[in-house]
DNA sequence: GCGATGTTTGACCGGATGGTCAGGATCACG
DNA sequence: CGTGATCCTGACCATCCGGTCAAACATCGC
């Protein structure tokens, strides 16, 4: 007999195969449900529809639909801010910035619905993220703005206010996936894919802004 | 006796002073709210409650809250796009993009509740805007990136991909507006108002990125 | 002051939605 | 094959939410 009120659990033994296959299920069509529509605008009969499973068959792997969401979003959290953490203090600076764009830009066009779960969030006031942005984000920005810098003072790169480089990159890499619709509609169907020259521009862009 | 479903409508006469007050109080309201928690987040107390009037009011003077979040979408939109608009082909070229760069980020700092609208609908797929990006959007860009083409065939600024040129400006600015919250985590305290930096920053980016 | 027009609201409705529960089906393992 | 643990579901519940309506209330021109 189960706990009042505990999940399957098993008691800190190994998952079930059938555990495994269902959650991730779950995850993944909750992925695909809450980035289309927003944590409010998603439904659990939409996710259970799509997960293949019932809504209390949901309710029997997550808690509720919040455990959900907030699952997705520290699940998909290191994927998220992997690029910037691989930015190579001991590298060339200019490449090393550059190869940290095309990463970050590649992560919005193999990941756009991880990308939009992030924006939906933050444009809501983050209200479910804020603690690791004030803390484990607001640092991992803190060390690399100190990399910049160094960069900066010993003149292997044009001066530049490091945060706002940072932002600038997540801000024009994150556009096309967040806002890719947009993007598709006004490039009309004469550009299908945005994505190479999309590439080319942020690379042309950088350079330029960077390169002593 | 009003005709069945009929709004206040006064028969083509001029409004009502208490029909303006009261019409802007809920669009007013509306834009709050909706920014702050998207279409399928909010409610329609919720606006009521902002708006300081009884749900059953808001919806005497408009016929739903898909009306009420239609309405603040359609006229916004010329706020919106005024700035791109005024982008002028007889200008100094790499002043006439400084300037419209400068404006759409004034727009991001003093309007970030519509930026904010924008971006919700556009994340969701843009269903209610699709027909607006893909028509007068559209042709809006078409139309200056002609200019800016012109101007890099004339060697007026560095060659670059017009239309891209064009996302990286909405890109740069509106995420002052619509990430507000992150960048304030990220910088902390010690910098509570990212604008003027922000400012200084976009400025030397496009500079760099532009000046022959 | 009076009728007509415009404004406001309490009470209510129907459907959607997150979540619960008791019990049945299935699986793993000895 | 038997038994305990895991997995699954139909039926149900409480609440929320967009929207309706009849009737009360205010406003205004005369």
């Amino acid at each position: 007999m189960r706990a009042r009120g505990a999940r399957p659990v098993n008691e800190a033994r190994t998952r079930t195969r059938i555990q495994r296959r269902n959650t991730g299920a779950i995850l993944e069509a909750a992925l695909e449900v809450f980035s289309a529509h927003g944590f409010r605008g998603a439904t659990l009969d939409q996710i259970a529809e799509v997960a293949g499973l019932s809504k209390p068959n949901l309710l029997y792997y997550f808690p509720s639909k919040e455990a959900i969401h907030l699952e997705l979003l520290t699940g998909l959290l290191d994927l998220w801010l992997d690029p910037l953490r691989a930015l190579d203090p001991a590298g060339e600076p200019v490449a090393e910035i550059l190869a940290y764009v095309r990463r970050k830009l590649e992560l919005s066009r193999d990941f756009p619905r991880e990308s939009r779960l992030f924006a939906n969030e933050v444009l809501q006031g983050a209200p479910r993220l804020s603690g690791v942005i004030a803390g484990d984000l607001r640092a991992l920005v803190d060390e690399k703005a100190g990399v910049i810098s160094a960069w900066a003072a010993a003149g292997r790169i044009r001066p530049v206010h490091p945060r706002h480089l940072i932002f600038s990159i997540w801000a024009l890499t994150q556009h096309y996936a967040d806002f890719d619709v947009q993007v598709r509609l006004v490039l009309g169907p004469a550009e299908p894919d945005p994505f190479p020259e999309a590439g080319r521009h942020l690379t042309a862009l950088f350079t330029r802004l960077l390169a002593p």
